[in-house]
DNA sequence: GCTCCATGTCAACGACTGTTGACTTTAGAA
DNA sequence: TTCTAAAGTCAACAGTCGTTGACATGGAGC
């Protein structure tokens, strides 16, 4: 019996929100180069060249689809020594929240578009949470990247590379051993 | 006046040498999809086809290219209280000494082959150098997947993402702040 | 000198890519 | 119902990719 595959409503803010969701699944799978227009029609289920339509090209697809907001708390209310694990913690719900983070982190390492944007999220939401710690600009700066290299270290080992262990430990285990790398570096001092 | 550029000796060793170091720069610098065999011949300054004859394919061609040795010095002769950074200063040299490092990490985001490979290297090179100083081989794997979130997470925003304040930063500098990470993932406890 | 095999070049293949323009279909206004 | 602009489809383009087989060339041994 053939039955004719009963075709979605004419919705084009429906199809719009389609596209960048089957984008970030592709991208956030395959890499930037490897995830193909084709492939991310075929996941929304419509046609390659209304993607074209509704984004012009696919660079203005990932910019729209890697829009990333890392939603962080506001951690002045906390005890001065309880952000570093607080933050841990954020980003370990963060990361599972959508295929955005996997999908910027993936396509920062071979396109430098998404790189610059990958820099300025962290510059831009990542840093100003570290000044309202910390001392001079110049200084929380450093503590800033300091902050980006573990966390997007983990984030990188975890879900794009698959380390077994860190694939299988906990969110607490995790906070238990970051937090408090976190911590120092938000707070305390090289050295010690 | 025309000159003929004189041809290199036919040498197949130094040929395939050329071809290795070819693919490293090339590898490292765009990732494994972006990285043509066209553009590494024209690198090596040979025909693409020969790269084919001496390597059979790409992914061949770069498992010969991506064979990393971290030389990992022994640790065992230092107070146990310094190889945290005694590690990261090491990773800190290996990382600027050729290109394979970076060419592997890059690789490893956007093809599978590339990732089991650090995977084996974080495995084999730096667990056992982390069961020599811990205890159970369990966790002796925890600390090595630990290790290596802060390790691949300095080498990303360094030598990849180019995040500015830690490209600018001495080594000095990044062992005060990364060896007591790494000293206390090695041989310190979570929590504290 | 000549021969022969390793070394290297050349042109082309089929597949896949992003992108385009012409065409068709649908929903809603008139 | 009729008309029209929006929404979606289709086939094809030009370019690039990895890879291949036929061909050219050079140097070591006779």
């Amino acid at each position: 019996m053939t039955r004719k595959q009963s075709p979605r409503p004419r919705d084009a803010e429906a199809t719009r929100a389609a596209i960048l969701d089957a984008a970030r699944l592709r991208f956030a799978a395959d890499g930037y180069e490897r995830a193909t227009i084709r492939a991310i029609a075929a996941e929304a289920g419509i046609d390659p060249a209304l993607v074209i339509r509704y984004f012009g090209n696919k660079e203005k697809l990932f910019a729209a689809a890697a829009e990333l907001d890392l939603g962080l708390p506001d951690l002045s209310s906390l005890p001065r020594s309880r952000v570093g694990a607080a933050l841990v913690a954020h980003f370990l719900v963060r990361w599972e929240a959508d295929d955005i983070f996997i999908a910027l982190l993936r396509a920062a390492t071979t396109n430098e578009a998404a790189a610059s944007r990958m820099r300025a999220v962290f510059a831009e939401q990542v840093g100003p949470l570290v000044a309202s710690l910390s001392g001079s600009a110049a200084e929380a700066q450093i503590r800033a990247g300091l902050v980006s290299s573990q966390i997007l270290g983990m984030a990188l080992c975890r879900y794009v590379l698959n380390v077994p262990p860190l694939v299988g430990m906990k969110d607490e285990e995790l906070v238990g051993w970051m937090g408090p790398t976190i911590q120092r570096y938000l707070t305390g001092s090289a050295g010690k």
